[in-house]
DNA sequence: TTTTATTTATGACAAATGTCATATAAACTT
DNA sequence: AAGTTTATATGACATTTGTCATAAATAAAA
């Protein structure tokens, strides 16, 4: 298995070239210090698996997959990190980066690349904890209307407004008259707080 | 390294048995057929990892996970599946799953298990390539408000409308006089086609 | 039955909103 | 320089909105 390995810290980078040639069955056919190096030498090397530092001067680590990816479209990486960022794991994947995991913890690096070289992704523990939040939001929570003193007709209304009808349009759909309505938006406003209908929509929005 | 295996088909759980004791590393301390077999044999065992199967009939992989963590918050599960189904990847990482990989990918099981237990966590690379698009959705996509005929400025206008803000207030903000917010977005609302600042305010939200 | 809440409704009012015609100055074209 | 566009402003106006005091009808509680 032919690894490169991409560090901008030079002391960091040979000692990841230690630790993984340590095992028999790795090679490392190249050393980088920046992304935009790594772009040049992946072309000239190609290796299996590409180990890289996300932040770097030249170029950072993503920015390099990207480019990488255009002209290799199987190439396969798995980013280094020293703390955790959301935001890069976020890009990181949805450039097709096949790993993330800490830098730090050396005795992992060996067995990823291999998980890697057999076609898995991998990430750190760390770093997936914080995924499930991530993927939770799609989960639609209902809106606990209740907890803020509201009724279930005072709720109605909130959905109208959010819909953007006016009062007129709220009162024909509730069969109440429009003063009706007002008065309830008026209540609506203050236990929630709010200023004006154009607020409970962005409340609705936001909030619910 | 000990591992307990479980698959409700008999012959799909000793051939993985053969498959990863191929490995000296690894043991097998057990073989269970069942979520609920899983979850009591995992008390008496306590292995490294499980090798879990998430289809099962009685009581399926997820549910005995959900169980096993209960008891042992430190369990380290690595599913495996016949066919991708996305429910199941985020149920499974939420429950805290360390893996989750194919079943057929033979070769990738063994350094899939070591590479948990480095405490990594670990996909196939099928299973990955839907995560960024579930991802994604946090990534605030950019407003092509040109697109609608819009300029910066209306734009501008359109956040703080957005924000709640009176026209008063948006004024202020923007160093204009009160009617020349009122005619901008009067402008806007006519080129998007909309009734009032309420209607904005929500395209705002739902279509930007 | 009387009292008390709840729901719905009115009317009056001030403030905010949206539309429109028009105006001014600055920034460009030509 | 003369004309044109652009950004900003004003005033007048009709509507809509939100608040409040109050009232009638009904339902629930005593």
């Amino acid at each position: 298995m032919k690894i490169m390995i991409v560090d901008d810290d030079k002391l960091v980078a040979s000692s990841l070239k230690m630790i993984v040639e340590a095992d028999e069955e790795i090679e490392v056919t190249g050393v980088c210090h920046s992304g935009r190096e790594a772009v040049k030498a992946y072309d000239e090397l190609s290796p299996d698996i590409l180990l890289m530092d996300i932040r770097m001067e030249d170029m950072n680590g993503l920015e390099a997959l990207e480019e990488i990816i255009k002209m290799h479209e199987d190439a396969r990486v798995l980013f280094l990190t020293t703390f955790n960022d959301d935001e890069y794991i976020v890009k990181a994947l949805s450039l097709g980066a096949k790993g993330y995991i800490i830098k730090q913890d050396y005795e992992s690096i060996v067995p990823a690349l291999k998980a890697v070289y057999e076609g898995q992704t991998v990430f750190g523990s760390d770093v997936i904890e914080r995924l499930p939040d991530m993927l939770k939001e799609p989960a639609k929570k209902e809106f606990d209307y209740e907890s803020f003193g509201l009724n279930a007709q005072e709720y109605e209304i909130i959905e109208l407004v959010a819909m953007g009808l006016s009062n007129k349009e709220c009162a024909a759909k509730l069969a109440l008259s429009e003063g009706t309505v007002r008065n309830y938006i008026s209540g609506i406003l203050s236990k929630l707080e709010l200023r004006d209908r154009t607020n409970l929509a962005i409340f609705y929005y936001t909030r619910c």
